[in-house]
DNA sequence: CATAACCTTTACGTTAACGTAAAGGTTATA
DNA sequence: TATAACCTTTACGTTAACGTAAAGGTTATG
């Protein structure tokens, strides 16, 4: 029904392995409550959700968020979102998110042409 | 002989103030070695360049780098840099800064499309 | 000149995000 | 079937970046 059919599954180290980090990490990431894999026997197994997860949960840590602001984060796409009262309280929290962002965005971009301009002049410095 | 010949001094809590950290977080910093103001006395007694490194220090934060991290940027600055040998290296750094920097506004412009859909989901949740 | 409102150093406390064993089950394979 | 190469939980350790007193000098002001 699905085009790949994405039934595919991981071992906690094949994700650590793929994504770079350590199984000490995910099974942290888990204590939080950030990822739920399921468990066949004693064994974690992941699924094609989860390692989205995994992938999302370590976006925002490059992004520079912590595990509680990267829940919030999550816990945002998960909202059953449409009930009114609290939405409005969502959106605000999603509109000072997209703030920050953009803060952080321009921060990014200020210190890149700095950075260039840097390059620059240790560029000319060698050439002369 | 300068513009505005910025000879304005601060007081660590009119720092504080203005950017809205702490005396302790920028007193903290100085153990660090990231910025040494003049003395007055016992007083603190911080400049314009003062003023301008702890901004530089807290768009480093806000960008989700450590303070380590933060000396190594800022030291790329200090650097008396044409000295040909470790210039390559000093190179190599910056390169790999920018490319981490490139990474992190990639994750960001992300994030920041899935907000703008979540939003979108969200009002046309409400107007039916 | 007293008292508030600053500032100082020293030092122990706290939280987050894992690292690092330890002690032991499970599964693939030679 | 015996090891290697996985995996599990439990639990204490570590580092960064300050927070939070404590105990006491300094400076502005009514």
């Amino acid at each position: 029904m699905n085009d790949e059919s994405h039934d595919k599954t991981y071992s906690i180290s094949d994700l650590a392995n793929e994504f770079n980090t350590t199984t000490r990490a995910i099974r942290h990431y888990e204590e939080y409550g950030l990822i739920l894999p399921q468990r066949k026997g004693t064994y974690r197994v992941y699924s094609h959700k989860n390692r989205t997860r995994l992938q999302l949960i370590l976006r925002g840590k490059r992004i520079g968020f912590s595990l509680a602001e990267i829940k919030e984060i999550i816990d945002l796409y998960q909202f059953p979102h449409g009930e009114d009262k609290q939405t409005e309280f969502l959106l605000s929290k999603i509109e000072l998110r997209k703030q920050q962002l953009k803060q952080q965005a321009e921060d990014i971009n200020s210190m890149l042409r700095e950075i260039d301009d840097l390059e620059q002049k240790i560029s000319q410095q060698k050439n002369k």
